[in-house]
DNA sequence: TATTGTTGCATTTTT
DNA sequence: TGCAACAATA
């Protein structure tokens, strides 16, 4: 039996609480994935309910990972077998490979990720006037998002652009379906239509969501929602918790107001709320609270801590990103040295990806471990691409994005000539890539040599497709390396031999773990086909343990920080035209970005040092910066401001955190 | 016609 | 920095 002692009463109303729908409102550090796993343990232990019967949804591979754990732990082994914790995504994975056929899939589609997508919508634009592919993208997937269709997408347009995007749309959608392949957005999109249309579908699955809950509900957009509520029909077993102050995915189509809908359509709906923060110090948590107090709220929260009112928060002008890392180091030496305490306690914090880099580099100067996380993902590697596209057209033929990748990596003398004449021939026939090469009809097209490569190519996948069936994954990945001469290939276009070397490491990675996926005790029986449209969706180093429990300081970007906490908290960049970024400095776009600096004092437990540039380079040019309209914002009581010291003073801090970091080298290495 | 080198560009956040 | 489009060579 599960115990409730070790929660306050909110959270254990929560936890007790079923009958009706649930809305935990849950504020930073107040403990709400603490209530989901407890729900979990409660459902399964005291209520008897099978935990096959239990769907816990989050937003990011970390979460759902952590969750499992944390539930796992607490139901005492096999209790928690077939319980369901991943994303919403997997899940809609889940239900489209379920029923695929009735949505018009063959089996071993394929799932573009955004990158394809991008190329794919480049293809179809091609000559036509440059407009930003990336905005063509972004409309439809908030058409998707909305469950609009192309042909009321075209309907609905108000100007030209507006058609012009429609009717890419009803193209891009028309080769998505001849190449067997869907995108993130049909991963909940597809779901919904399926279960809106299959009533044995959504019977089913309203019956595997016995109770259903929801993780980080302010993110959930529209087609999410709609999910969501399918999936609990008429039933009352569901838990949504979320902090609407914390709801940093608006331009991902996140609908705060979901929290509001909640009460509309869940009638009988309760409302339980956490304050008491269990994280942060009382100064930080004071900061915290005096900036989002400038934001609009549904739901009013009074955040308050137990804990003392701990150090005052620093603020560190620096001149430039360079000089920025220089003083964070530094001060990040002086607490280690203080507290002596894991590098994993300390995480440095920025609003954008690039800002990581001159803080990398002193950390390594200085000799600190250090991760970096969020920024170019396993998956963004070419030479991960490329095996993970050979991979897609051995389960899926009619993947075309898959084939343009591959046919020419490595080089197979079939360049841009011969592929555009290929997709001519098959784009007049409406069949895949693959299955033009080997028709007759193209023979007369191509130069005869062009041709045979061509053939070669097509016969050496069919070949590869029939080792595939019969072999495990992982021979069909290592018949895939050799067949390939990969490592030579890797060696031959590296810039370094230290690059091919990491190239190489990242492929026995790859490897690695589709073996381990293919022995593994939950994906035991999964074949590649599995394998594959689930690694396009879970990011390696998200699950990569070595990597995870390695004692390092990490750098992470605001949104990546998100549902962390650390004992020492540095954000850098707390500048105008960054945080707030530049394209984001007028109303609501304003106030997602107060919220994302919210979500970054917020993971502060004992120090928060935040700090800013008064001259950054960009674009090629030098620019003044002034500092964040969010720093004044803070309550001044709470605020210590460190202006850097003589340039000798600077010199001096840093050769005594030098000399100490040797010292205590010395003593723990001997 | 394929491959290689060069220049010029812009850079938010992620499933 | 990394990338995409373009020009020059084999």
């Amino acid at each position: 039996m599960v115990s409730l002692a070790e929660l306050n009463p909110q959270q254990a109303e929560a936890v007790r609480h079923l009958g009706t729908p649930l809305l935990v409102l849950a504020g930073a550090g107040s403990g709400k994935t603490r209530v989901i796993t407890h729900k979990i343990a409660w459902l399964v232990g005291a209520c008897g309910l099978p935990a096959r019967r239990i769907l816990a949804v989050t937003f990011t591979n970390k979460a759902a990972r952590e969750m499992r754990q944390r539930a796992a732990a607490l139901c005492h082994g096999a209790q928690a077998r077939g319980l369901t914790v991943c994303t919403f995504h997997a899940l809609g994975l889940q239900i489209l490979r379920h029923g695929a056929r009735e949505a018009g899939l063959r089996p071993g589609f394929s799932i573009l990720d955004t990158q394809d997508v991008l190329h794919l919508i480049r293809e179809l634009i091609q000559g036509g006037d440059a407009v930003d592919t990336d905005s063509l993208r972004a409309a439809i997937s908030a058409w998707k998002d909305a469950g609009v269709d192309p042909d009321r997408a075209l309907r609905e347009a108000e100007d030209e652009q507006a058609a012009h995007a429609a009717r890419l749309y009803a193209r891009y959608e028309r080769q998505l379906r001849a190449c067997n392949a869907v995108d993130f957005d049909d991963l909940i999109a597809l779901p919904v239509r399926l279960l809106h249309e299959q009533p044995a579908l959504l019977e089913h699955w309203q019956q595997r969501s016995g109770h259903l809950l929801v993780d980080e509900y302010q993110d959930t957009n529209a087609a999410q929602y709609t999910l969501m509520r399918l999936l609990v029909g008429v039933g009352h077993g569901l838990t949504v918790v979320g902090d609407d102050d914390q709801s940093v995915y608006a331009w991902r189509g996140a609908r705060p107001e979901n929290l509001r809908h909640l009460q509309r359509d869940f009638p009988g709906l309760k409302v339980i709320k956490l304050e008491q923060n269990y994280r942060s110090t009382g100064r930080i948590l004071a900061a915290a609270n005096g900036l989002i107090a400038r934001n609009t709220h549904l739901f009013e929260k009074r955040l308050w801590s137990a804990l003392g009112p701990g150090d005052p928060i620093r603020v560190l002008p620096c001149k430039s990103p360079e000089h920025e890392a220089e003083r964070i180091v530094s001060d990040l030496l002086r607490l280690r040295l203080r507290y002596a305490d894991d590098w994993g306690n300390y995480a440095v914090l920025y609003r954008s990806n690039h800002q990581s880099r001159p803080l990398e580099q002193a950390l390594r100067e200085h000799g600190i471990p250090c991760r970096v996380s969020g920024g170019t993902s396993f998956f963004s590697h070419s030479e991960v691409k490329d095996l993970l596209a050979y991979l897609r057209l051995l389960t899926n033929p009619e993947d075309d994005a898959a084939f343009l990748r591959v046919v020419n990596v490595p080089r197979r003398h079939i360049g841009p000539g011969t592929v555009e004449r290929l997709a001519a021939y098959a784009g007049e026939r409406g069949v895949p890539l693959l299955q033009a090469c080997g028709e007759f009809g193209l023979r007369e097209r191509l130069p005869a040599d062009a041709h045979r490569r061509l053939t070669r190519f097509a016969e050496w996948v069919e070949e590869a497709r029939h080792r595939a069936h019969a072999e495990p994954p992982q021979a069909v990945f290592r018949y895939l390396l050799a067949e390939l001469d990969y490592e030579d290939w890797l060696r031959d276009t590296s810039t370094s031999p230290a690059q091919a070397e990491r190239r190489i490491a990242r492929v026995g990675e790859l490897a690695a773990w589709i073996g381990r996926m293919a022995g593994d005790e939950q994906t035991e029986g999964k074949d590649l086909e599995a394998i594959i449209g689930h690694l396009a969706l879970v990011d390696l180093l998200d699950r990569n343990e070595d990597e995870r429990a390695r004692d390092a300081v990490q750098l992470m970007t605001l949104h990546a920080a998100k549902g962390l906490e650390f004992p020492h908290v540095w954000i850098a960049g707390m500048e105008e035209e960054i945080l707030p970024h530049h394209a984001n400095r007028e109303g609501t776009g304003l106030e997602e970005e107060r919220r994302l600096a919210y979500v970054g004092i917020t993971r502060a437990q004992r120090h928060l040092t935040l700090s800013y540039c008064t001259s950054r380079p960009r674009a090629g040019e030098t620019v003044d910066c002034t500092p964040s309209r969010f720093l004044r914002e803070l309550p001044a009581e709470s605020i210590e401001w460190h202006e850097p010291g003589s340039p000798a003073a600077q010199a001096r801090v840093r050769e005594t955190g030098r000399a100490h970091l040797s010292n205590l080298r010395s003593l723990l290495q001997p």
